[in-house]
RNA sequence: GGAGGGUUGCCCGAGCGGUCAAAGGGAGCAGACUGUAAAUCUGCCGGCUUAUGCCUACGGUGGUUCGAACCCACCACCCUCCA
């Protein structure tokens, strides 16, 4: 492909990118351009945010450049900065590596593994002695390092800054010197840390990297208000995630759970459909002509089918329509037995024991709210029991149901 | 080293002696509605089966008080300012 025509691919969807005239001249030189991105070992499940950044990788590849994958077993060793307040205990040589491996064996899900390099920054970073980093520390400055948006927004409203964060931008630099990689990428997040790699290769004597930034993707529960994205990214502990390993029915549930305003964000970021097709099915909702539905689960089918199949999404797509659309009793319910000492069981107890509801008092709280049916009855009465026998089909809300026979 | 401010439920945040299981918002849940697990509306949102009841909870430990998230002491952690 020609260097232009790359460049016009490599774009799509890219929110920085430094220096645009220095990447077409490097696609130009018709090698492989040697790709790198980093990774945290620590929390290997990913999820759709991380795939945004993947994609792009991927991209890269299928134009034939390297990607370097880096591991940050380092920098894991000594902790996450940003979690201050709940200091996270360090893992070990084997967590790491073991996190290394899973998350390695996720991203092949969208990497190309004969393209892709796997290093880990403690090769050399663990390498370096004091009077190294000292060396490395002296090519910065404090008054550049708070420039970083997050340092400047931490030191303005009193929130500490521990002096080994100020490191963190050196040492991911100094990754950029030894690989001598020709692009970095990463979430807009990173901006700050990519641009420091591109100040100490040229410190180095080396040419700096060009540095690229994909968009963080927000989490499924997210909402618009007036026109713009209220929520935070999509991370696991918040829990508004779909994980790139979750089953297929899930990660479809999830995302029809997106509002119809959040689901054209999602369409940006991580379907592989045309600019233009996107913007038409835009216009076909706002005009009435397609429900925002069909839109979105035409997007839930596409993530689905990369990670499980078509025909795993057509699946999904079958028994989400029964469940939620014909509200039929789905077809994938768990079985249970329960052993009773009574004649009869009380009912919030049962929800509870089969661990639909937390605890005695939520059943019956759904109880009172209309949320539970047995064999299709709508239970009304909190102090209601349910004798031996069965099985029978519970149902104690929209998505939790069960059947189970009591003995 | 000195002076001051802070630590509240899943998160943010109000409360500053009783009427506090603790305002408000977010998240979550249920119901209604719906072509969506969208939007909107209503309700719920610590636990204990039956409760104008009990237990647990407002950083930790003790104390004052008939009574403490609220007052006092000490401890821990965090932040700010002056050195």
């Amino acid at each position: 492909m020609k260097p232009e025509a790359q460049l016009a691919e490599l774009k799509r969807g890219v929110v920085d990118l430094h220096v645009e005239a220095d990447l077409l001249e490097r696609l130009s030189e018709g090698r492989p351009l040697k790709i790198k991105a980093g990774f945290d070992p620590t929390r290997p499940d990913l999820h759709l945010g991380h795939t945004v950044l993947l994609n792009k990788m991927r991209q890269f590849q299928d134009l034939g450049h390297d990607v370097v994958f880096i591991v940050g077993d380092f920098t894991a060793q000594i902790g996450d900065p940003s979690g201050r307040s709940s200091t996270r205990p360090v893992p070990t040589r084997e967590e790491i590596e073991e996190g290394a491996r899973t998350y390695a064996e996720q991203a092949f899900k969208i990497l190309d593994k004969k393209r892709t390099q796997i290093v880990y920054n403690g090769e050399w970073l663990g390498k370096m002695a004091f009077d190294d980093v000292i060396r490395l520390a002296g090519k910065y400055t404090l008054a550049r390092m708070m420039e970083r948006d997050d340092f400047k927004r931490r030191w303005a409203e009193h929130v500490s800054i521990s002096l080994h964060e100020l490191l963190y931008p050196l040492a991911q630099a100094y990754d950029s010197v030894v690989l001598e990689c020709d692009v970095e990428i990463g979430g807009t997040d990173q901006l700050f840390n990519l641009l420091v790699g591109r100040e100490i290769m040229r410190e180095m004597g080396q040419r700096p990297q060009i540095v690229m930034t994909t968009p963080l993707l927000e989490g499924i529960n997210a909402r618009i208000e007036n026109g713009k994205i209220v929520g935070a990214k999509m991370s696991k502990s918040l829990d508004n995630y779909v994980g790139v390993d979750e089953a297929p029915k899930e990660q479809l549930g999830k995302l029809m759970s997106l509002s119809d305003d959040l689901m054209w964000r999602y369409y940006e970021l991580l379907s592989n459909a045309p600019e233009a097709e996107v913007q038409r099915l835009k216009r076909a909702c706002a005009a009435g002509e397609l429900n925002p539905r069909d839109a979105k689960i035409a997007l839930a089918k596409e993530i689905v089918s990369r990670y499980h199949g078509a025909r795993e999404a057509d699946a999904a797509e079958a028994s989400w329509l029964a469940q939620f659309s014909k509200r039929e009793i789905p077809d994938d319910m768990p079985e249970h037995e329960v052993a009773l000492e009574e004649e009869d069981v009380w009912i919030p107890k049962l929800l509870s024991d089969l661990g639909l509801v937390k605890s005695s008092s939520e059943g019956r709280r759904r109880i009172q709210q209309g949320g539970v049916e047995i064999d299709g009855d709508r239970i009304s009465d909190p102090q209601a029991k349910l004798p031996k026998g069965g099985p029978y089909v519970i149902k104690a809300g929209k998505r939790a149901w069960a059947t189970v026979t009591l003995k």
